[in-house]
DNA sequence: GGCGCTAGTCTAGACCCCCTAGGTAAAAAC
DNA sequence: GTTTTTACCTAGGGGGTCTAGACTAGCGCC
């Protein structure tokens, strides 16, 4: 009857992991309890529900991907900023499946409100500073650019890509020059 | 104990429907059973599992969006078939939110050969002959779309773009405009 | 029209997951 | 050293998945 020492960081820490290893969609409370040792009644001291648990790790992913994408644009600028950006979100999809699939977890406004999704919204936007794009098009851009990184890793994990010889490296890099060049010559109205 | 008349389309069907009307995550073999009045042992006998249960209205979204995609580009070349391509998409995730989660399922390789997908990619590749691409950038331009497709619809749906007053209707039809610009102008390597 | 076959549905039950209520022991506070 | 709080436990209900085996409706056939 020691006491394990549980606490919702590492209970999330260990969510993660095992989300990365079998999926997310098979991380459950029963499964957190075993990889601990202890009875899944143990865990309601510390987690609200199974959704919660989800929550977590969804805002674990958003920290973690907002971190990283941070540290890529220190001191870049222009394409070359857009570049590091994208690797890092891709990177980060490609090493973490599991975690990446917690941060498309529809959150609700309050919980979305409270997770580093602003950080991402900031970064992007600091992205156009190097395009001078004026609003409405700075939003639209930042959309268009959201949506194509997510798109674009989303299917590549779904293995959209595969029946085609090219790499989805290489494609992922022009499609990179693409949205660079789409950038620096927004359509006028 | 008259028969129910069960069959692997209808119960497909009344999937997808309550997909659309519930969500995507609580399609179950018990409340398909229970909303046909019948016990959950019996939908058994034509699935193969709940898991079967979800790939099939995965395969009926995705040849719903194919008929709807086909119909759109009938007659239609360069931009207009780009944008009604792209808003039978749209409107097809955004009428029916359970069918378009259904086709984002991971279907293993051989289930994803048998599905539309395939002929997804050929009418991308039909829009595409409207503006004179070689490979390889005829492939990177395949993903960018399709990327940019996906990507977009799931955040709108997400709720991911709420937080700016600018309406999604406007930001999507300039992000066509951008990809067709693009598209026209793809940067040399 | 009775005979057998197959298809379609049922009952019963095992197993897993989620979650609550209430008990109890370890650690911390005093 | 007692009290309080914290952390974990047992017990149990509810729902979902799925299997085995029983039963019956309807068909094809002599």
């Amino acid at each position: 009857m020691a006491r394990t020492g549980l606490t919702v960081e590492r209970l999330t820490l260990a969510a993660a992991e095992m989300a990365d290893e079998v999926g997310f969609e098979n991380v459950t409370v029963s499964a957190l309890a075993r990889r601990f040792g202890v009875k899944d009644a143990s865990l309601y001291f510390h987690l609200k529900s199974a959704h919660d648990l989800r929550v977590q790790v969804a805002m674990l992913a958003l920290r973690e991907m907002a971190d990283g994408a941070a540290d890529a644009l220190a001191g870049r600028a222009g394409k070359d900023a857009l570049v590091a950006f994208a690797n890092a979100y891709r990177d980060y999809a490609l090493r973490h499946p599991g975690r990446y699939a917690a941060a498309q977890l529809q959150l609700d406004r309050e919980t979305a409100e409270a997770s580093a999704a602003r950080r991402h919204a900031e970064m992007t936007r600091a992205i156009l500073r190097g395009y001078q794009l004026a609003e409405p098009d700075q939003t639209d851009a930042v959309r268009l650019l959201h949506g194509t990184f997510h798109g674009y890793v989303s299917l590549e994990r779904a293995g959209g890509f595969r029946h085609t010889p090219r790499t989805t490296d290489a494609s992922w890099s022009r499609t990179l020059d693409a949205l660079d060049a789409l950038l620096r010559n927004w359509p006028p109205q």
